[in-house]
RNA sequence: GCUCACGUAGCUCAGUAGGUAGAGCACAUCCUUGGUAAGGAUGAGGUCACCGGUUCAAUCCCGGUCGUGAGCUCCA
């Protein structure tokens, strides 16, 4: 009998007969890894617990906790979900059926709607299946028995995926579970009663087959599965959660910002203390980037039309735009972006290699116009403020002003209470501009930045904008989700539209670099990811109320007067409840308007020249002297 | 933009098998001056999103428009 010699992730090694399944050596590791496995990998590929291995290699034993075990299960649970569909609905065509981030969906083409009602008689089905146990047989078609397969059995939109596949040379493989088959690359896990039972329907939506709005829309169903019950459960608060956080609840809830018909889809009207927030936002960021060598410009809302036509963007971002108006017979343009301004101010004058690298940085309201399907909430937008900046450079100072911008980047973040990011640097695409060497050394200049800041980063190979290579940060909420909020862009395209110079060291005239770069991205969008963030619960130095004085009585109200006056020249914001109501009522109201500090002032307070505190979600912290007080705040705003 | 769903008081939602509507909270007035998450009474509030059609009669049925939601595509 032949020996193979299998190495796993911990650097050990063991002797197996040549044949081996993954799910043999899992139960010669442990009963209970054999009982977590959904998969595994094998040299790198991914595979299944059932495929014999018929050479030495490197081993792992994928479960659920692994990424690749997720996809593997999520994928296995589609299946699950389609066999089940297909049992309901025999009619129905199935179409793709992949996992993703948070799950799985299935998108099928059929005259019925799916509705919520029909969830549980499909999961009822699903459960059947799994409690049948069919092993998942995995099958190679040829290109025509593929195709004479699922015609047969009228799956048509299959038919089309396989005639797709018939250039790429793929292998063609049919996965089979009982009497459901699936054209599926695989692999998958070795029998449906490896899926259990805690798996979910979310919701349908309708999707575009190929995601293609030229071709039919399709039903797509979503779901979750997990191998206990519990993952389910918290799946299902953390949607929870997620709801009500919602900042378009929260918005109207704290009353900081509304949307209204009248005034039209994607403007937003920012209440007294939403606009008090942006105005703390706003402060914050414009002392950060006067000490940190920006300066502030400030362009207007439109410009001549003929301006985009430098820019280049009344060809290229024309989707975007809004429709010119026209004043005195001359086209003007509701701005879409700050660029081209900041390039027009920088050349109001020579400027000498000893002037940069300059940075401006401006705070500027865009409009843009989106597709009405994609508004949201703050978070999509159709006018919305940039915090922009634009830095021209030296081609030898690239690399340390993307550090800066990183450097500042983190700072500001951190502020907001974002510390995790996923970050990825985009090369270059096929359609550019510029030169391959001025691309090659940008793409260096932010890769080394990263480096230097030791910063993990994912290369998406391809995907940065024509003019530019670019990095993207995309931070993490509190709920584990990651929003894209910072960018930091490479222009090559303005510089050459709007002929930027500087003379340089040698008296002659040189392009400067351009970078692009917004740190928050929008004000409105990143306002939006705050609130679901702290779930309106704000930190001290950004709640738009910090303290509320809730006097018992009205006797009380006179020494409250003069706490408030004290709290207000110590910089606090600070309100006072004088309703005729109980302090009970007074204190419900200010938890749930997230009110950081109460103060309570009652007899006993006034007597004492003290005031009772209590802390929103903390409840009462007994009392203490204004003084102490004053500290403690202070102490905290640090 | 597309698919599906939805649009009743400031908010959350009932309701009418077609005969112009109701609750709780919020709001106003009065009583109550109350010590750490809802004191009591009374009252005011609606062109049932908008425009057409069918009907003796439409908030309800039909068509359209606008808006919102979940997605798709796109994106800060």
């Amino acid at each position: 009998m032949t020996q193979i010699e299998i190495k796993f992730p911990d650097g050990n090694t063991q002797q197996v007969e040549k044949g081996s399944t993954p799910l043999e050596i899992a139960k010669s590791i442990s009963n209970s890894l054999a009982k977590r496995a959904i998969a595994a990998k094998f040299d790198g590929r991914i595979i299944s617990l059932k495929e014999p291995l018929n050479k030495s290699g490197a081993l792992q034993i994928l479960t659920f906790k692994d990424d690749e075990g997720r996809d593997v299960f999520w994928h296995s649970s589609a299946h699950l979900m389609a066999q089940a569909i297909k049992r309901v609905f025999p009619e129905a065509q199935l179409g793709i059926g992949p996992s993703i981030a948070d799950g799985f969906y299935y998108d099928i083409d059929l005259e019925h709607r799916i509705t919520p009602e029909d969830f549980e008689r499909l999961e009822a089905k699903m459960a059947e299946i799994v409690e049948e146990n069919h092993p998942t047989v995995r099958k190679v078609f040829s290109p025509q028995e593929a195709l004479d397969f699922f015609k047969k059995n009228n799956e048509l939109l299959k038919v089309d995926l396989i005639e797709g596949l018939l250039d790429s040379g793929e292998e063609i493989t049919v996965y089979e579970q009982g009497e459901f088959s699936d054209l599926c690359r695989g692999p998958h896990v070795p029998s449906t009663g490896y899926l259990g039972k805690n798996f979910k329907l979310l919701s349908t939506a309708g999707a575009y087959w190929h995601g293609d709005e030229k071709n039919k829309m399709l039903q797509r169903i979503y779901a979750v599965n997990y191998p206990d019950k519990k993952m389910l459960k918290q799946h299902l608060k953390r949607l929870e959660e997620a709801k009500k956080r919602d900042h378009r609840r929260l918005g109207r809830e704290l009353d900081l910002f509304s949307i209204q018909d009248e005034i039209g889809s994607g403007l937003i009207l920012w209440h007294p203390k939403g606009a008090l927030m942006r105005h703390i936002i706003e402060s914050y960021w414009k002392d950060q980037h006067l000490k940190n060598g920006y300066d502030l410009v400030s362009t207007p809302h439109i410009a001549k039309h003929h301006l985009w036509e430098t820019s280049g963007h009344s060809s290229f971002y024309q989707d975007n735009m809004f429709k010119p108006m026209t004043v005195d017979e001359v086209d003007y343009q509701l701005k879409p972006m700050n660029c081209p301004f900041h390039m027009e101010i920088y050349n109001t004058k020579i400027r000498s290699y000893r002037d940069l690298p300059m940075r401006y940085a401006e705070l500027g309201t865009v409009y843009r116009y989106e597709r009405s399907g994609v508004l949201h909430g703050l978070m999509r937008v159709r006018g919305f403020t940039q915090d922009d900046a634009h830095i021209y450079c030296h081609p030898d100072q690239l690399t340390d002003e993307i550090v800066g911008v990183l450097d500042l980047n983190t700072k500001i973040l951190g502020k907001f209470g974002f510390t995790e990011y996923d970050v990825y640097l985009s090369t270059r695409p096929e359609k550019y501009v510029g030169s391959e060497e001025s691309w090659d050394h940008a793409t260096e200049a932010l890769r080394t930045a990263l480096e230097q800041k030791n910063i993990a980063y994912t290369v998406d190979p391809g995907e940065g904008v024509f003019y530019g290579p670019k990095i993207d940060i995309k931070i993490k909420d509190v709920l584990g989700r990651s929003w894209q909020c910072s960018t930091i862009q490479v222009d090559f395209n303005l510089p050459e539209r709007f002929d930027l110079s500087f003379v340089d060291a040698d008296g002659q005239k040189h392009r400067p670099i351009t970078i692009h770069r917004a740190l928050l991205g929008s004000l409105e969008r990143f306002f939006g990811i705050l609130i679901e963030h702290y779930a309106g619960s704000f930190p001290l130095w950004l709640a738009p109320v910090q303290a509320v004085l809730l006097p018992i009585a009205d006797r009380h109200f006179e020494y409250a007067g003069r706490i408030r006056k004290a709290l207000e020249l110590a910089g606090i914001r600070v309100t006072s409840d004088l309703r005729n109501e109980k302090v009970g009522f007074k204190i419900r109201e200010a938890e749930t308007a997230k009110i950081p500090y109460m103060l309570i002032i009652g007899d006993k307070e006034m007597e004492e020249e003290s005031l009772s505190l209590r802390r929103k979600g903390e409840g009462d912290l007994g009392t203490v002297k204004l003084e102490a007080l004053l500290e403690k705040i202070q102490a905290e705003l640090e």
